[in-house]
DNA sequence: AGCACGCCGACT
DNA sequence: GTCGGCGTGCTC
């Protein structure tokens, strides 16, 4: 006779933040066998229900209070098993969050409420009776007419539809609306159409798919180094077409920004499969779809940003990780994942390759490649015809400058203008000005809740803090001494504008940043109103990468020294892939491209290492600054952060958790220092970095120390949370 | 994180 | 006399 404590429970993974799974008793008269490992049950929690999974079965401990039991299980097979859930367990381990908190992470939106797998089910669309009948009525050449029009012949699969048009959807809609069109389920694998042959390659990339197509079927880390215009798509296209043919699943990521029409368009045309794709733009429904597709093996290829790492891969070939230097794949809130270290860990549990790619490689991809741990394969040359910009260095030490710009920066625009050609100018910093200054006693504008000056925005009539969001009017008279002389100090891409517009009234000129282009979508559309002829960009970041302007001969980059001179580690190696990036704009055409870069540092190493070895040469010598210093890959770090309306608070919880984390000198502890921004939205914030030459001595030491900052009292006080491998220290 | 319980100020 | 402030305690 068994006792009530040995029968079997369901230990179930909670979306709380407590470190630990909670023990239920199946539901009534169920019994809790292993195969109730990775469905998900609802379960009574205090005084509401959650949907958690089950992490494991076994005997109840001895010190668990009364159990309740689960209400019900929502998966008759698991939704997590095998090479994904022991990732997810990995990851839990490793980033030193609660198990439940990274499921929650990693299901889509719709799974994690409860709602069953959907069906996956491919569809199409056909004309009805009343479309047949109808279809004359409609307006010649309209879209709708077209749309019906295709579907004349039959089913029309929603897979082809995508290949043929990217906005069919909101028409097909208006269509069903008045009764012509209706939507049909499709027998499974349903082919779409004939793969097309991409262009001819070179022979290095020739080189790169043999050598990524000689990896398949084990794990094996490449770094695929390409400088801009190299034709490192064409390389993904041809491993991801044999991984295809030999049956198996390719996951693509991407950055947030590079996920654009144009990019699926082409992974459409070229594999004759249906590419999914997953970004933040997609509807919950829509996003569980995707997921449950791949969960069935339906989907094959996925093209997909940060979050589509945790995607089920049944038949897995192939991991690639486009422009894997990208910050967008470190998730920056709650669980403060790599999808780029992901990938690898999951590459390496699925037995796939997978393929890094990038113009500019992070420091840490370089560093295993030259050690040998991934392979390293190399395109140094651009594809077709197009040639390498040429670089110029514009030394403006001394010169009269106007929002900026010099007049030698000026002048050269000017030329290019009038031969019809376009020019980017580009400068990281939006709105009109960084600071408001008082001329006559030195007073900036400060925002209220934040450490940091307001940024004047609106022409020079509002102030704007880009931390926390307030807003006000610029005051009329200086708020410390009455003077009028309240001047607006520096200059964002907003004033540079009114600048180009005053000094070139007769061209086009587009402004883009994230004021003037909310929409991911609506870049492309800024774009096209330049046409082809002559004309201007100003911009941000936005520019820096994707988007084919093939009329742009010559890039400006102003207001690089602030970068130069950031306290941050990292500083240096993003502002070389920034300014490589831009650079890489210019003269994507047979016209020869020109960068000119304007700073008061003509002499500095970054910048002249960068023109005179390009980014390999950067690369060598930041790395061996890296190493001097003690900083990664030379060093791996932990940065224990935490935030909250009173000082106090932080620097008590900071204390007692070096206290709590303190050990041998294996680990080194900083702190409790304030953060960069000491003070951002009312809150203080402070942090404890944890530095180790080792990795696992430093997740050992985290292993047995974050369990107790759950468990101190100060930790009740402040809002606090732990980034491993973190991107920023701040 | 939620959500409730619990003990002290300005309102009908 | 109540409605509500957020301190602190707990969740199988």
């Amino acid at each position: 006779m068994p006792t009530p404590s040995a029968a079997p429970v369901l230990r179930v993974a909670l979306p709380v933040p407590l470190p630990r799974l909670f023990d239920y008793l199946p539901p009534a008269g169920g019994r809790a066998d292993a195969d109730w490992i990775g469905c998900r049950v609802r379960v009574p929690f205090g005084r509401r229900e959650l949907v958690g999974v089950v992490a494991e079965t076994g005997p109840a401990g001895d010190d668990a209070p009364e159990l309740k039991a689960a209400l019900a299980r929502l998966d008759p097979e698991p939704l997590l098993a095998g090479e994904l859930l022991d990732s997810l367990r990995w990851a839990a381990r490793y980033y030193h969050e609660p198990l439940g908190q990274v499921l929650a992470t990693a299901l889509p939106t719709a799974l994690r409420a409860g709602q069953p797998l959907p069906d996956t089910c491919a569809h199409g669309w056909t004309l009805t009776e009343a479309g047949r009948t109808g279809l004359a009525g409609l307006r010649p050449h309209s879209r709708p007419r077209r749309i019906a029009e295709r579907l004349r012949e039959g089913v029309v699969a929603e897979d082809r539809l995508d290949l043929e048009s990217d906005d069919w959807r909101p028409v097909m809609r208006a269509l069903a609306r008045r009764g012509y069109v209706e939507r049909v389920a499709l027998p499974p694998r349903h082919a779409v159409a004939e793969a097309t042959p991409g262009p001819a390659l070179n022979g290095a990339q020739r080189a790169a798919v043999a050598e990524i197509t000689a990896a398949f079927g084990r794990f094996r880390p490449l770094l695929l180094e390409g400088v801009t215009g190299s034709g490192k798509t064409e390389v993904y296209l041809e491993a991801i077409a044999d991984t295809l043919r030999r049956g198996r699943q390719a996951l693509v990521l991407v950055p947030e920004i590079g996920l654009t029409p144009q990019t699926l368009r082409r992974f459409r045309a070229r594999l004759g499969v249906p590419v999914h794709a997953l970004h933040s733009g997609l509807a919950d429904g829509e996003r569980a779809r995707v997921w449950a597709a791949m969960w069935r093996g339906q989907a094959r290829v996925l093209v997909g940003t940060r979050s589509a790492i945790f995607c089920p891969l049944p038949e897995a070939g192939l991991i690639v990780v486009d422009e894997e230097h990208d910050g967008s794949y470190k998730q920056q809130d709650g669980l403060r994942y790599s999808a780029r270290d992901l990938a690898l860990v999951r590459g390496k549990a699925l037995g796939v390759p997978v393929l890094l790619g990038s113009a500019t490689p992070s420091l840490e991809s370089l560093h295993h490649a030259h050690a040998g741990r991934y392979g390293h394969l190399s395109l140094r040359q651009r594809a077709g015809e197009a040639r390498p910009p040429s670089v110029r260095v514009l030394d403006i030490r001394k010169r009269k400058l106007d929002a900026g710009l010099s007049e030698e920066l000026l002048a050269a625009i000017d030329t290019r203008l009038r031969r019809g050609e376009q020019v980017l100018v580009f400068k990281n910093r939006r709105g009109y000005a960084p600071v408001l200054l008082c001329h006559d006693c030195g007073w900036s504008a400060q925002c209220r809740r934040c450490d940091a000056p307001m940024t004047v925005h609106g022409r020079g009539r509002r102030l704007i803090c880009h931390h926390c969001g307030a807003r006000q009017s610029v005051p009329p008279a200086c708020p410390a001494c009455a003077s009028l002389a309240l001047q607006p100090q520096g200059a964002g891409t907003e004033r540079i504008e009114d600048a180009l517009a005053a000094r070139f009234p007769d061209y086009p000129l587009v402004r883009v940043d994230r004021e003037t282009t909310r929409h991911r979508d609506a870049v492309e559309k800024h774009l096209a109103t330049l046409g082809d002829g002559p004309g201007l960009l100003v911009g941000t970041q936005i520019l820096a990468k994707g988007h084919d302007l093939p009329r742009l001969t010559l890039v400006c980059v102003v207001g690089i020294d602030e970068g130069l001179f950031s306290a941050d580690f990292r500083a240096p190696e993003r502002l070389a892939q920034l300014l490589i990036q831009v650079a890489g704009r210019a003269g994507r055409a047979q016209a020869a491209g020109e960068v000119i870069l304007q700073t008061h540092h003509p002499e500095h190493p970054l910048l002249t290492t960068l023109l005179a070895g390009g980014y390999p040469a950067f690369a060598a010598l930041e790395l061996a600054q890296r190493e001097a210093a003690g900083f990664p890959p030379f060093a791996h770090l932990a940065l224990l952060r935490a935030e909250a309306p009173d000082e106090g608070a932080v620097t008590a919880f900071l204390r007692a958790a070096r206290a709590a984390l303190a050990g041998d000198e294996t680990v080194a502890l900083h702190g409790p220092l304030p953060a960069p921004m000491a003070r951002r939205a009312g809150r203080h914030r402070g942090q404890l970095l944890l530095s180790a030459p080792l990795r696992p001595a430093l997740q050992a030491r985290l292993h047995a120390g974050v369990p107790r900052l759950y468990a101190l009292p100060e930790a009740r006080r402040v809002r606090w949370s732990l980034d491993v491998d973190p991107l920023d220290l701040y």
